[in-house]
DNA sequence: CATGAATGAGCATTCATTCAT
DNA sequence: TATGAATGAATGCTCATTCAT
């Protein structure tokens, strides 16, 4: 069932007038079931293609998942590195970057099932060239932190990555929850809650600012 | 694939020598493998017991997840009562519970990819008994919240529900990393560096105590 | 398509009902149609079972024809052996042989065909315990004519393997023939000529050194 | 999987830039592999053609092969009768087309495999023209025998027929093992062999009558 | 308490082949 | 002369699950 596959993730034949048509009807099926759930001739139905066409552009079921995946981190990363410009600050760019990140997830419920849910926990997605975009994103997190370390807004007493780890966790968790159970979320103000809660922690003292 | 099932989660018929076999062979299956790639044959085999003996214990597949699933979270939750008492304080308490939390995770890694992995995602799962003894468990969570919000302890702007998801998700997405990785992590350091960081925000600030 | 298959052959589990049924209607299947021509799909209808249990008994479609064949050779050798008792000199011998090969051949078409069409140029047949007892088999052909050899009934001016080959081939070679045009044979009639020609050669001529 | 054809082998248009790159790439992948292990996609690529392209110049997958023993056999042919001339008697003759045999097949892998293993057994292959080819072949063969009978140098008491299917069966048995197995072979030394022993038989001794 | 025997239902994947351009 | 795009049709194989014994 869970075969291991190499590394080698996306075909070469990148495009063509099917590709699209497949990769939408794959898409619309995942809003309303889980990946496993899906058969190849649903996809194929839906797309109004041959399930033949399918493996023309991907190269096994799953590789329909990491493209999928891989077309969403893609159309984010340059929107993400606009949206961070001309903000000053660690903790400005930080609330911007969450704003963004739990708008992406409440706009893109496929997406964020994807990211929560389907890929985690199996071996070859992390080799993949998809997590490597992932990776990345992580990454910008990071180098923020790392920029209010130094400048003094943000604590030195605790490591860098697990204040990114917690940052990140406390968006997807929240986020999953809303997502399982269909609930909507408003970004402006869960934005504004968690950061409060995460800048300032929760214990309740006199003198901050 | 995906068949959704009734309520009723757990076979009555609950002891037995097979049994025993069976659910052992199950974990161990666990500790390599993803529940979708393991068969009702290999557990068999490894139990060294027929693959209709399963089926006298358990409804369906799934319902070794869940008995197993439950036979941890039951030998947990007394544990996690003795644990809290003598202790005074809402984050003395929420302390103790992350250090207990983290241990657990860490010692137990079959039973995090469970909870983290495996049942998240499927309808049925939620209306498991197994998963009230998770919202059980998150009820504990949210009472000691409570608690410190009536006696000052913790701050009374930010949605108590919200914190717990910001605390429990934090905890989670550190463990499950770990996990996932196959790393070693140490509650006793995690429990404190968490604390300190959600306790009292990550903005390096003048006058806390 | 042609995979290869590791080095075992057969299945454990070789008995129970329904496998007779599977493999005589297998057997049925291949006497009017080709290997690659018979589905799974239609033995399992042939035989009145499902195509599951197929797979109960045999390892994958191939193993089918390993296994057929293996009951063929199995139930020829005692017979074999039965056959050269009481049978002096090597010339009698192989001229009993000849006779019994043929008329093994004459009597059942789709032993040979495998034999001679479907097995030979898959590598891992020639891994096979099956070939084992094809090799066997030879053996006894050899030492037959080693026995010639030594006892001065047999020209030892010529490599035994070499004469080996040319006995068994043109025996395969004339069955082959009828086998694949659907045309009787008699193993009286050719018995006689193939030792008459193999025996003395088709030089005609009385004397020769 | 195999689909009866009508008699017609051949496509017309048999000449064209694509069609030798197409079936060059079809011979150098039959060195290793079985036709059917083989797959239209893979000559394809290896032919730097389309797979469309292929159809141009084959009627389908099986034309390739039957062009391409046809174009082996062709080349054999005008070969075959300038070996023979200035030869005199048939057992010379035959020496002859033995060794020219045995040296073509050890010479040419592929055509021998493709003859041995890949088109018998297959009705349509006796249906096409180069079936006559090996037909015509053969002909020649019985024709030298027919010769020999009547000039008294090959005896008359077995028929012709006969002899030609145990000189041809054994040449085609002692080279098939040796192709199959991937081992070399001496014509020099296998002629003379084969010809000491079919012409004057297995058994020792001088006064046969 | 346990199992041997059997299956229904599904499903990803392959591949030769076509045809408009 | 050549191909990009697409497909029809097939098929081996898996696996959870049942039930008489």
């Amino acid at each position: 069932m869970v075969k291991i596959r190499t590394i080698k993730d996306t075909k070469n034949n990148s495009s063509g007038p099917g590709r699209k048509k497949i990769i939408d009807a794959f898409n619309s099926l995942l809003e309303k079931r889980e990946f496993d759930a899906i058969t190849t001739a649903e996809i194929a139905r839906i797309a109004g293609v041959s399930e033949a066409l399918i493996y023309k552009y991907f190269d096994h079921k799953r590789d329909l998942l990491y493209q999928l995946l891989r077309e969403y981190l893609e159309q984010f990363r340059p929107q993400l590195e606009l949206d961070l410009m001309g903000i000053n600050g660690a903790l400005n760019k930080i609330r911007r970057l969450f704003w963004t990140h739990i708008y992406a997830y409440s706009k893109n419920r496929v997406f964020s099932k994807l990211l929560f849910l389907e890929v985690r926990g199996f071996p070859d997605y992390y080799m993949s060239e998809t997590y490597q975009l992932v990776k990345d994103y992580a990454k910008i997190f990071l180098n923020i932190i790392d920029e209010g370390v130094r400048s003094g807004e943000i604590r030195d007493d605790i490591p860098p990555r697990l204040i990114r780890q917690v940052l990140m966790g406390s968006i997807e968790h929240v986020c999953l929850r809303a997502i399982i159970f269909d609930q909507e979320f408003s970004p402006d103000e869960l934005t504004e809650n968690l950061c409060e809660l995460l800048f300032k922690g929760i214990v309740k003292g006199k003198h901050r600012n």
